[in-house]
RNA sequence: GUCCCAGUAGCUCAGCUGGAUAGAGCAACAGCCUUCUAAGCUGUGGGUCGCAGGUUCGAAUCCUGCCUGGGACGCCA
């Protein structure tokens, strides 16, 4: 448990104690005592509405309450230096000076793993994002989720839950038969022979290039080829080209996986066929077609599963698929989608039920639209490419630390503006570098400081930080573990970003207003070094969490 | 037509399991470098929280209706 949960938890008994002492409520009529950090310093450390809440219970005025429960509170206890009420029956708590006394500390102690808690409880999450199909680059949307996801596992690993990332490879059905034609053209007109695209065939240079390297590897070997034998083996080749593309491009943007699901594997081990016999209560003949009764469940309307030519929609293997996540045991899985997806929750919602498992261990997170602007105006297609702008593209124009932090920095349900003049600008309107900055002025600091003889010393005299700027330094890096259980449990990923960017700003403004390295104040110095230090850690691990790299110097 | 998301300062957004005077960045304006990196700091101005009702001691936050913007509504994936 951190140090600020600690003190918390010590002063809500207190104030539940003080209550029932004074008589105003039981045992059973005892409202959860709930405490906040007031956003203005006048109103103390915490606070609490307890008395307001109680109104109704004891039937008397808020303040009036509030006074008969302070008057049996017990200060030491809570490590309270004074109370008092305040608007219409507020209680303010203000914490004795050493309160935050060993956070520098315990920081100095934990290092990488500062910010690190057991608020998950071990629970096993599973996380299915990015999710692209193996037929082209990854774009702008898809960068978003990546990043998304990516340090939405961060933040789950750091609160305590096991997490696994998995990515769903769409290895089988139309889209990659249609990679195998596109390949085809391309490779037979590579040959200089007669070929056209499928109508809805890939039209990308991508492909163009795979018919290349095909004429070139392979000469006409495989147009001599029976058709069918030669689409088996252009898919493959397809595929992999395209995957291994898009896994190279991940790897590139600091995203890993723990497991790539294939989706054929689900054909292979009879899945769809055991998960249609398992759903088989909640499924019709008509239309030639076998349909899904998803409306019993609250969609909207029912759903094709197997069409009139005998093959699977998009949602049959899915449903395999979700069923076998569910059947690996986990707490919770979470898919990552794009806004474009969101019409598909309910049926998919519906399918879980129907396999009769609890509706709440599934989860859908939506990641709104990008917008790129360049020059003040919307980008929609590359110049390079005259297509989306791809993720690699991106990255090469303004680096993976940019395109990572502000494609958290907001929350999934609102759009984003990505501005790439914003992004690629080393100045102090770009939030990366603001916080980049923080952290190296640090390094730089520590190291005058070992040029003059200090040295990072956790046995320093930390009581002698009591300026303003010191108090909210320690309260905010006290806050850090509370911050990442936070964002991992309402999954927020841009509370972190927030915090980051809170604790670069608080670090620039004490740096403004005090100087560390003083030969006058030995001791001051100690101490400010080993606040530094605790600083810098910090804001490392919130960076690493948000997977931005902490720079020594700029 | 139905569903999802958004609507908060000039701009981009936090805040939304109800709480005190609604916050931040940018932009604007005024200051701070012989002093540990000015990629920084300090201060000022700027808001009918889309609109209208309702619930409540108390609503940006919850409920209902409406308006505006974006997206989704295939036997595509």
């Amino acid at each position: 448990m951190s140090l600020l949960t600690q003190t918390e938890e010590a002063l809500k008994q207190q104030i539940k104690d003080a209550v029932l002492q004074a008589g105003l409520a039981n045992e059973d009529k005892m409202p959860e005592v709930e405490l906040e950090k007031p956003k203005d310093k006048n109103h103390g450390d915490f606070a609490t509405n307890i008395a307001m809440q109680l109104a109704r219970v004891a039937k008397k005025a808020p303040r009036q309450i509030a006074e008969e429960m302070v008057s049996h509170f017990n200060h030491a206890e809570a490590s309270v230096e004074k109370v008092e009420i305040a608007g219409p029956g507020f209680i303010n708590f203000f914490m004795k000076e050493d309160f935050l006394g060993s956070i520098v500390p315990n920081i100095l102690k934990d290092g990488a793993a500062y910010g690190r808690s057991q608020a998950g409880n071990n629970e096993r999450v599973q996380v299915e994002f990015v999710s692209v199909n193996p037929t082209g680059d990854l774009h702008l949307g898809h960068a978003r989720g990546a990043a998304f996801g990516d340090v939405l596992c961060n933040i789950l690993d750091a609160a305590g839950y096991q997490v696994e990332r998995e990515y769903y490879i769409n290895d089988a059905g139309n889209q990659i038969d249609n990679l195998a034609l596109s390949v085809e053209a391309r490779y037979l007109q590579a040959l200089g022979q007669e070929a056209t695209l499928p109508e809805d065939g890939y039209h990308g240079e991508d492909i163009a290039e795979i018919g290349k390297q095909l004429s070139q590897e392979y000469g006409d070997e495989w147009a001599q080829k029976d058709k069918e034998e030669r689409l088996a083996f252009f898919k493959e080749y397809g595929l992999n080209y395209e995957l291994g593309k898009i896994k190279k491009d991940l790897q590139t943007f600091g995203v890993h996986f723990d497991s790539w699901f294939s989706e054929r594997s689900l054909y292979k081990d009879n899945k769809i066929v055991e998960t249609l016999e398992k759903i088989a209560a909640y499924t019709y003949e008509k239309d030639g077609a076998t349909w899904f009764r998803s409306t019993e469940f609250g969609d909207d309307k029912d759903r094709v599963l197997i069409k009139q030519d005998g093959s699977y929609t998009y949602l049959t293997p899915d449903i395999a698929y979700h069923k076998n996540k569910l059947d690996r045991g986990f707490n919770q899985i979470i898919n990552v989608w794009g806004a474009d997806h969101h019409g598909y929750i309910p049926r998919m919602r519906a399918a879980i039920q129907a396999l009769g498992y609890p509706v709440e261990k599934f989860a859908v997170k939506i990641i709104q639209m990008v917008n790129l602007f360049e020059n003040g105006e919307k980008v929609r297609m590359s110049k390079r490419t005259g297509k989306a702008v791809a993720l690699r593209e991106l990255m090469e124009e303004v680096g993976v630390d940019a395109v990572r932090y502000y494609f958290v920095m907001r929350s999934n349900d609102s759009q984003l503006d990505f501005d790439m003049d914003l992004a690629r600008s080393q100045s102090n309107d770009n939030p990366v570098f603001y916080v980049q900055y923080a952290h190296a002025r640090i390094c730089t600091m520590l190291k005058q400081a070992e040029s003059k003889g200090f040295s990072v010393d956790s046995k320093a005299d930390v009581s002698l930080l009591t300026t303003e700027k010191e108090s909210d330094l320690l309260k905010k890096l006290a806050a850090f573990p509370q911050v990442i259980a936070d964002a991992a449990i309402k999954q927020t990923p841009h509370k972190v970003t927030q915090y980051v960017f809170d604790l670069a700003s608080l670090l620039h403004s004490f740096y403004n207003a005090e100087k560390v390295l003083d030969m006058d104040h030995k001791e001051r110095t100690k101490a400010r070094i080993a606040l530094m230090q605790a600083v810098k850690i910090t804001l490392a691990n919130a960076l690493r969490v948000i997977g931005v790299s902490a720079p020594e110097k700029m």
